[in-house]
DNA sequence: AAAAATCTTTATCAATCCTTAACTTATGCC
DNA sequence: GGCATAAGTTAAGGATTGATAAAGATTTTT
């Protein structure tokens, strides 16, 4: 059974994700503050983190370098995008924005837990003939090689990640904003097109499919 | 079974790489001071070793140059590289920056197994027609012998353990900057464009590839 | 102390990438 | 069907990054 750690000081959203995580079989465990959490894991280690930004006495950003190797996600109020930058890069390794829906928050809890446990062998993530490998940084569409600028390989990242999931178009914008701060959802579409067309190049389908007025997701078939 | 010690007073990190290590198939042994180290290599001798430089006791760079030949992997947070040592001559066979990605480790842990078993007097890295031996620092693309600095040395070695990942300049700008503290991205780029035309006056071909916004990685073909 | 080697900075040119904008096509709704 | 909104495509520009050369600064060697 996965541990999940909680850290976050209001009380009715903490109880909400502590159900949520019990119903779908997870043992949680609570901290309400940044002194809290760290003696926790000085006992214990979970399987993942929940983490919130505002947080008395010790802040998110404070905490997050101290839990390496620990997949985190980062819980935060849409408003505080300022930070944004720097959270991916100091060890965030998700990010959702409150309010959340409650099923996105539990796949991409899953989506982490798959990376975190299958860390080492496997640097490869692959659907229907597109396959991605993070340590070379390389892409292939069946096979053929295909060539991806910064953006485009964070975008098809994230939608490898949780393949069969519809990754919403401000989710993409919220992972690739370390990079490009100035994406926005028009630029969005040409990078989506982009990556489509050398997609389709080498592989000779089409491979991203479009959720009309929420995202994109890989083609199931 | 490949015993592995880890070397560092944090409690925390400690735990965390003892869990990664036995993960992955190793024994991990633990010493929480420079004094301790040396008694436990009084009774035995691990196959590497993980150092963390801030120790109580002994420090780390007292430490260094009494592990003769023992794969060394040095531990370090990024902030303390007041001390002008220079690691890697003084017996430090690779060099990661806390907070550091687990994944990353253990691919160099790898690495400096490999290098370890395949030779218990010639320590060579080569890939594609260059070759570094790193036991009497010498150099050859094609055959043909290559003069090297200090610092392209350095690259280039960070190139060679790890030949199909991709390096980030980040990462090489943390190698090298025990010597050359001061050194920018911008003089890197210099660096790089030296090695690259000294491999090439000797071996004919250009070996370095450029990952645009990333950093470098050897070239496959 | 002078000389040589190495490293950093600066400047310039080339290559790549991102965004904007204008336009076309598709989808949902009345 | 016709309108409004969303998605898709293409081309052009501006901005960023990369490569190389040359010169100044630093360290090491002689």
């Amino acid at each position: 059974m996965k541990t999940i750690m909680i850290i976050d000081d209001d009380i009715y959203i903490g109880q909400l994700l502590e159900e949520a995580l019990s119903r779908e079989g997870f043992r949680p465990v609570r901290a309400y503050s940044g002194t809290e959490a760290l003696l926790l894991l000085a006992a214990q280690r979970p399987d993942l983190i929940l983490l919130d930004l505002m947080l008395p006495g010790l802040s998110g950003e404070e905490l997050l370098p101290k839990l390496n190797g620990i997949p985190v996600i980062v819980l935060s109020a849409k408003a505080d995008v300022g930070g944004k930058v720097n959270l991916l890069r100091s060890g965030a390794d998700d990010y959702v924005t409150k309010p959340f829906d409650i099923d996105e928050l539990l796949a991409r809890i899953e989506v982490q837990l798959r990376i975190a446990a299958g860390s080492g062998s496997s640097a490869v993530l692959s659907f229907r003939g597109v396959e991605m490998d993070t340590s070379s940084r390389s892409v292939t569409a069946e096979c053929a090689p295909v060539k991806l600028t910064k953006t485009e390989y964070a975008i098809l990242k994230q939608l490898l990640l949780s393949p069969t999931r519809v990754i919403t178009k401000s989710h993409i914008l919220d992972m690739i904003s370390e990079d490009t701060p100035d994406c926005m959802e028009s630029s969005l579409k040409v990078h989506i097109s982009n990556l489509r067309r050398k997609l389709r190049d080498a592989g000779g389908k089409d491979y991203i499919e479009s959720v009309w007025g929420i995202g994109f997701k890989m083609r199931e078939e």
